[in-house]
DNA sequence: ACGGAAATGAAAACCATTTTCATTTGTGCT
DNA sequence: AGCACAAATGAAAATGGTTTTCATTTCCGT
């Protein structure tokens, strides 16, 4: 039943564990890879009920996956030309947890984004 | 250019504050209201544009618009039942100015949610 | 009443995702 | 090797939420 493509992991991986279905896709053509989309869309359900990633929505709805355990980090995002800046946020994780614990939630995760203008902008 | 139809805000209200845009104009069907699925979808476009309503996704990826105090906040939401709790952020915002300066970046604005289990869940 | 701007909504377009189904590939068995 | 059957694959169609198009209607100011 394992449908876990290990190419689509790998291309994951290589995507700093952060993508699409789309975007894994598209890269993996890009790379002469030759895969259908639906095959990517099965390895990736296959890897998330295999808890070895983890799926989150964007803003604008499309699912993006990422590698469980995969330190994650958070985006500093400019307005102005988009540019990204990854972010420790050490301080989200303790806040996360302690809100989660003061209204009885548990297994929690969370989101965090910030956005402003960079200063070249 | 304000399209916020005061039907679809009352209907969202009347809603509990809390639901997609497909829930809202089956509700105003159900009610007997005249109103166009594509009026709907504009209605709560501007609301969000006005700050009269927050939106977030769905695990689904579906939108769901929720009505939101003034008061900056952030959510807690329930993977299982959608319950939200409104929390305070104080950390956040520390976080958020100390990230910007220390790359540079100015008026910033910010993002941040926790989801998981409530405790009925 | 007249004219232009804004609002409306039906239908079509969009796009990510899922399903269907015919075909190919892999595996175990003899 | 040959065979049978399960699993994997992917093209194409279906799904479903959301957005766009565009012709029509409603509003407002003059």
């Amino acid at each position: 039943m394992s449908r876990s493509n290990p190419r689509v992991l790998s291309t994951l991986e290589r995507a700093g564990g952060f993508a699409s279905a789309q975007e894994i896709y598209r890269l993996m053509q890009r790379e002469g890879e030759s895969i259908g989309l639906t095959t990517v869309y099965r390895a990736l359900q296959s890897l998330v009920n295999d808890k070895i990633v983890d799926v989150l929505r964007r803003d604008d709805g499309e699912a993006i996956y990422r590698l469980c355990g995969e330190a994650h980090h958070h985006h500093l995002v400019c307005k102005g030309c988009g540019d990204t800046v990854e972010i420790e946020g050490g301080a989200i994780e303790k806040w996360a947890k302690l809100m989660a614990e003061e209204h009885g939630f548990r297994d929690v995760g969370h989101t965090a984004e910030i956005f402003g203008l960079c200063a070249k902008c």
